[in-house]
DNA sequence: TTGAAAGCGCTAACAC
DNA sequence: GTGTTAGCGCTTTCAA
């Protein structure tokens, strides 16, 4: 019920002025000995815990750290997430978590938000990939982009092409006729992922096919809806390489409505499934680090914090072949 | 790259005083329409946004709630989480994400850096249901306790009972032995589904078998080790009632190990199984509405922050059968 | 209705 | 090495 004791209450108490108890508690340094043990003592008699914001007005930055991503709802963004904070959290920092769905509208809004907090730093999976990076850096604070790329700051990606080339080229061993679902191209997973489809193709000489396309939204419903776009073509495709895990979902969904035999078609997702989803480990999947991704990013977030200042690194992380069908 | 615009410029810019400034930006009463034109043309003229740690400084409140629960990769918090940013999100709050993995010490942590961080408001579901909501109470930050209960505070729970009652039920229809998996008995929820599961068997007139009831810890290798000490037994149950998700899909593969055909045995699950895992839908679950189960809390909770000061409320939101087997 | 001025709790010059 | 003091940007009395 007290009040919470402030940091003149602790420097009353140990008979010292603000400024030294204000040392203790950030440098330690240049504080003769005998006063830390009277700062620290009287700061645990009082229980006193500092006013974050009081601190961030003074030296404008607050000890959060902004996530702005799709939607936690995508298990890939979950385990990102969990990655983030439990770096972060070691290092005295919170998370502000900031679901888009996708929409410039929201992500801008959420933008605003995180500079009126003075975050320390934003960990951000941008909407758009052509997103300006000048409009954060406007207000100092250091961003890292995740997933997707962005202009002029540190970036941890996956490498797309490559995991693509893989899976594409691991389906088209057992078929010819192989179509790909994709994610929107304006994000880069979306378009790197159909590049890698693409390059799989040529690489074994089969030229590609528009209608064995076709673009989607990453969601469940989206990759039911493009599956049963390609099921209906007048020649069916023998395999479908998704872009996601969702989408995988979906098509998985729509072809056992079709088919008698869902396992006529073969299936790949970029993302791996929950291991119940698929209890015969028939669809080829790539194993993806998230939670390691979001490790590296909220490493390189903290280096930026720190005052790090060199020009804008990039990670590409691999991906993994993770399951063999038959 | 200018610097950030301050309340000072929008007040000089439009000819006015700060605290005039401060009124339009808040109260918008008592301000001479001109003066308030004026301010507003200023403002936007200046792209001006307010400094959030300066006014929480000043108000000791800041807009943002912090959340705390036990893992967001359980995909029953994760919606829960959802449900809980899009309401406060609409209010102009943040949402700061605070991960415990049941642990007191991660817990009391985080609890101390949302303090710090005069969060305007918390939910919580809390490691022990025992929680002492005074030293929150403390800071006067307003309390919801979500899926758990805890003392004093408003809380928003499933009806774990009754839900119990009516999937244990269920099984009964087409099984005599038909054994549980439940949660920590510490947590409200794995205690409460036990008490529905044995009253759903004296409904029936069946004894409580100790040797049918297994603790698991709600994560998925938990319930493949509790399904496996069950399907060890010299007369094996029939049906398994799982009181999550995770541990009904750890029970779902150790069947799959022991018994040429899975489907001899009944398995249940508190929690919705994700489609793809159950694509016959032979397994019987609840709804359960995480996504509305964060809108309540989230509700409550910014009544709160808006300075209701009943007493503590309780919610009990119930669950729905959803799927039959066969 | 408006403005002047006093802080919210902290840090960082600057003096000693 | 330590203390004094001036703010950080905002809200809110208190006068006018």
């Amino acid at each position: 019920m007290a009040a919470r004791a402030k940091l003149s209450d602790v420097a009353r108490l140990a008979g010292v002025s603000t400024a030294t108890v204000s040392r203790v508690l950030n440098d330690n340094d240049r504080v003769a000995p005998e006063l830390v043990e009277r700062v620290l003592k009287a700061k645990a008699e009082l229980g006193y815990r500092y006013n974050s914001l009081a601190r961030g007005l003074r030296t404008r930055a607050n000890a959060v750290v902004g996530v702005v991503i799709p939607d936690v709802t995508n298990p890939f963004f979950t385990d990102l997430v969990r990655g983030i904070e439990d770096l972060v959290r070691e290092n005295g920092y919170l998370l502000v978590l900031c679901n888009t769905d996708e929409t410039a509208a929201k992500e801008e809004a959420y933008l605003e938000l995180l500079v009126d907090q003075q975050v320390a730093g934003l960990v951000i999976a941008p909407v758009r990939s052509t997103i300006e990076a000048a409009s954060f850096d406007l207000a100092g604070i250091p961003v890292v982009a995740v997933d997707r790329t962005m202009n002029g700051v540190d970036t941890v990606t996956l490498d797309n092409v490559r995991g693509a080339i893989a899976v594409t080229s691991r389906l088209l061993e057992s078929a010819r006729r192989v179509a790909t679902i994709t994610g929107p191209l304006v994000t880069t997973t979306g378009s790197e992922r159909l590049v890698g489809y693409r390059r799989a193709l040529s690489d074994v000489g089969i030229d590609f096919e528009p209608e064995l396309f076709v673009e989607a939204d990453y969601s469940e419903s989206g990759g039911y809806a493009a599956a049963h776009r390609l099921l209906a073509l007048e020649e069916r495709p023998e395999a479908i390489f998704c872009g996601n895990h969702a989408m995988a979902l979906g098509a998985m969904r729509a072809i056992s409505e079709v088919l008698d035999d869902p396992s006529e078609i073969a299936l790949a997702s970029f993302e791996p499934l929950p291991w119940a989803a698929d209890p015969g480990g028939r669809v080829v999947t790539l194993a993806v680090p998230s939670y390691e991704l979001g490790q590296r990013a909220a490493q390189m977030l903290l280096e930026r914090i720190r005052g790090f200042e060199g020009p804008a690194r990039s990670i590409v992380v691999q991906t993994e072949l993770l399951r063999t069908p038959r």
